[in-house]
Order: structure tokens, then sequence, then C-alpha cells
DNA sequence: GCGAGTTGCTTGCTATCGCAAGTAACGCCC
DNA sequence: GGGCGTTACTTGCGATAGCAAGCAACTCGC
């Protein structure tokens, strides 16, 4: 229970102080870096909305909001999938490469200040195996929610 | 960095699935149970404001609006202080500790089920070791953000 | 090819939350 | 004891997020 307690806590304290710096840095919120971060990692500089909002942990609505707002910055653009009509790719402007290019080293000397320099490399490792192994689990047994009923 | 987005992904999924079983089984939000929870430990089952906002990692206005909704709904009731009339008191009623009762050992189990059976006890204590920390290192340093700008 | 079911994205509605400003009350200094 | 700064809570406003419904486009079976 002081796990529990603690993840709640330190995930609020540490994602409060580095949305403030990027905000305060470069104007972006940290889902939207990490919309930017990710889209320059994809291949052609390009996702799936879908893919796109699994990777940055939003629902399909939220990220729609969230490529709006970064479409009207000028950050992404969305692309038509010529395939399928249905999926739309946002692709990433060299506007948008510009400015993630700004705020990643800010970014990085951020969570490396306030979280990754205070910490030591095992707890770092223990929390990556752990949260890592957890994620996996609970999103691909996500759709399951039966089990709950089951005794 | 692995850490750092495990930390965002993992908290994201654990408190995800807990939340939506918090609310099918009880009616109640995390941060709702968050608060009923240290009210019933707190002596005489009151808190102050301010105290329970920082129990709770809300902002006070946070906080006002959701002890509003929990007074609505009859779980607490607001006493105001007689030594210092601007403090607020948030106190539990007999219904917010009966709802608190009949949430406890379904939460207590959800919790355990997608978070503390699936991880090492190792885990478990680097996580609240390390998370716990990092919590009040920046909780407490939170004021001087102009640490910054130096450097 | 045509209809039924599915998938991918968007939109309407609503809830939550934080910041900044407002208000009330306290404490201290003169 | 009157005024000034501080503290405690609340409120106005705007931003963000999710759910459920909507809509367009795909797939598969016939």
């Amino acid at each position: 229970m002081a796990a529990w307690h603690a993840l709640l806590r330190g995930h609020a304290a540490v994602v409060r102080v580095l949305e403030a710096e990027l905000e305060a840095q470069q104007r972006l919120s940290l889902p939207a870096y990490e919309v930017l971060s990710h889209l320059s990692d994809a291949p052609d500089n390009r996702l799936r909305m879908s893919d796109l909002a699994e990777c940055a942990v939003l629902t399909p609505s939220g990220l729609t909001r969230l490529v709006d707002k970064l479409s009207r910055d000028g950050l992404v653009v969305r692309a038509k999938c010529s395939a399928d009509a249905r999926v739309v790719y946002a692709v990433l402007t060299d506007a948008g490469r510009a400015r993630l290019v700004a705020a990643y080293p800010d970014h990085l000397r951020s969570v490396r200040r306030h979280y990754v320099d205070r910490l030591t490399p095992d707890q770092l490792d223990a929390i990556a195996d752990a949260l890592g192994g957890l994620d996996r689990k609970l999103t691909s047994e996500c759709p399951s929610a039966e089990d709950s009923i089951a005794s």
C-alpha cells in the first residue's frame, strides 16, 4: 500500500514539475511533446492516429483534439492514407520538428534533474521493469474485464 | 528514459483500471476515495481543507469542488473552525464512513490484484522508496522554481 | 455488386482540474 | 485599535479528457 501511494504521489509530483518546465520553456504540454517525439521516431515522420493515441497514452478522441491543436499551431499536418480512406496519418512538419529539437535538450535535462539523477540505477531498473510489465499486462487484458466478476 | 516512459504508461494503466473498478463497484472516483480514506484516518474524522488537499494530491480549488460534490452526496460535511474562521474542516459523515467501508475491501482487492500481486516485494520496495523520496523532494522544493534558471 | 458488420476517426456532451483573481479573516506593528 | 501583509478557502474561466454516438469507408459472405 505504501508503494501504491508512492506511485500516485510520486507520479503526480514529477509530472507536475516536468510539465511546468516544458510549458515554460517551449510552450508544449507533456502529451504534445510525446506526440511530436513519437512522430519524429516514426518512419517518414508519420503515424496513424490510432497508433499514435496508443503511444501517447490517450484515447482516440483525446488524440483527435490534440492533433487539432498541434495542427492549428502548424506542428503537424493530417494526411490521408491512399490505401484506406478511413485512416488518417499525423505527420510532423518542419516547424514541428524544429519545435521538438528546441524542446528536446531542455526536457531531457528536466527529466534527468528531477527524476533520473535522484534515483539509483537499481531503482530506475526496478521501475522500468515493474511498471513496464504492468502496462503491458493491463493494456493487453483490458478488454477482458469479465475476470472481475469471476470470484 | 525507459524508466520515465514506464512510469508514465504504467501509472496511467493502473490508475485507469483501478478507477474503473472503484467507479463500477461503489460509484467513487479515485480522488474521492482518497479523500474519504484520509478523513477516516484523521482524528475526529476531520481535516482542514488545505491539509486534505495536500493528502489527496489536489490543489485547493480542486479540493473545494470535490468536497462540494461529496457534500452534495452527503458523504462529508463542512464545519467551521471556532478558533480560526478562515479554516474549514471537511468531516466524514456516517454515510461517508459507510460508503468507505463498503468500498474499502473491493478497492484493496483491486490494488492487490492489479498491482501488488504482479510485482515482487523488491520491486514494490524500490517503488515506494524511489517515488516516495521523489515526492518529498519535489513538493518541498516546489516553491523554489528559480533554480531552473540557475545554470 | 450489395448488404451486414466492423473499423477508424471525429464530434457532442459532460466532468474534472488548475491558475489567477476574489473575498474573508487573521496577526502584527505602530 | 486601525491598517497592511498573509493565509484559507472559493469562484470564474479556460483547457483537457473520456464516453457514447455519429459517420464514412472497408471487408466479407452471398
